[in-house]
DNA sequence: GTCGGTGCAAAGGTTTTGCAATAAA
DNA sequence: TTTATTGCAAAACCTTTGCACCGAC
């Protein structure tokens, strides 16, 4: 479905209206128990500008912003439309660039999930974890399994190797058949 | 086929030359013990062409011979060199078709790790297996851990879903500092 | 006034597709 | 002859880059 964007001109041209799959919904606040500290990561994004001799603009403000109320894991296409909800200005190029910053100044991690979108997530904490992708209803789960990293760690060391960042993945449907999330019919 | 270039106009004019990275040599045999039974696996590929009304040329013939040699996991390019060893006038389109068709028809399965490029491995048995990425020799390793698997299920039960498939990558570095694959000093 | 940032367009890099010519059945 | 296949070029697709203008400091 194209046309409903309200700035046709600042995508690139040979692009047709993208369509973020279903994946993970682009909301961007969620009233979850757990919030991690935001304003400990926008200090970090402070310091890190300071550091750098980065300034700080208008458009960096608005897309940290919408970031860091992001408990999603939110692509590109997602972000620019939430910071365009309010100044439509706002090119992609800056979106790539201030996302860029953020992994750098490691306030955010970036995920290659199978769909060839990258999408970005808060960096909390030292929080190391996996992900369950259901291919129905979209939702991303985080998980960390113990197990799973000793046994990565053996399995490397048997082959004479040893894991410096692994990708774990699982691909699922809902064992709910009437699961209220799920999008399409099986 | 048509042009008589021998070789040069037969990529994408905007591809400068495509470098396959330093992981998975693209040898075309290797002797080891367990060789796959690869008769098996032709007459798969037979059986599919017949069912699917699909024609045999001498294109696919030469592909479907040189990836079926191949106990590496493979690249496009790779594959590509290979053929045009024999036949320089094959293109690009030929082969990523024909190996479209070798995963439709259960010979190959398609992998992509994270460099970008398409890798093709023999779809040997119903073994299931996962990937030990070397990031300094490139080396890939299969490997295979039920006790994994099981978390996984678990996992994924413990969140409502089921496991469809997965994606599992250990990306390493060689233990031996003395490795003799090593390609790059840390 | 400097120099980094922005927005746009174009380019990169891998894979897919449209099309006219060609060849298998 | 009929219809699938080939090779080429161009397009698709996500991301990055070049560049002139703009704005933070």
């Amino acid at each position: 479905m194209q046309g409903g964007s309200s700035d046709p001109g600042s995508r690139p041209p040979s692009a047709t209206e993208r369509s973020t799959p279903n994946w993970s919904a682009p909301t961007a606040a969620l009233g979850s128990g757990c919030e991690p500290d935001v304003e400990v990561l926008r200090e970090q994004v402070r310091a890190h500008m300071t550091e750098h001799g980065l300034r700080s603009t208008e458009q960096r403000r608005q897309i940290v912003e919408a970031f860091l109320m992001t408990r999603e894991h939110i692509t590109i296409d997602q972000l620019l439309a939430l910071v365009r909800s309010e100044d439509p200005r706002i090119g992609y190029a800056t979106v790539y660039r201030t996302m860029k910053m953020l992994v750098a100044a490691r306030v955010a991690h970036e995920r290659r999930f199978s769909d060839g979108f990258a999408r970005y997530e808060l960096a909390v904490g030292g929080t190391h974890h996996d992900h369950l992708i259901c291919l129905e209803c979209g939702r991303i789960v985080e998980f960390s399994e113990p197990r799973i990293e000793e046994l990565q760690d053996q399995i490397a060391a048997k082959h004479g190797f040893a894991v410096r960042y692994h990708k774990h993945e699982l691909y699922c449907t809902c064992l709910d058949v009437d699961c209220p999330h799920r999008l399409r019919a099986k």
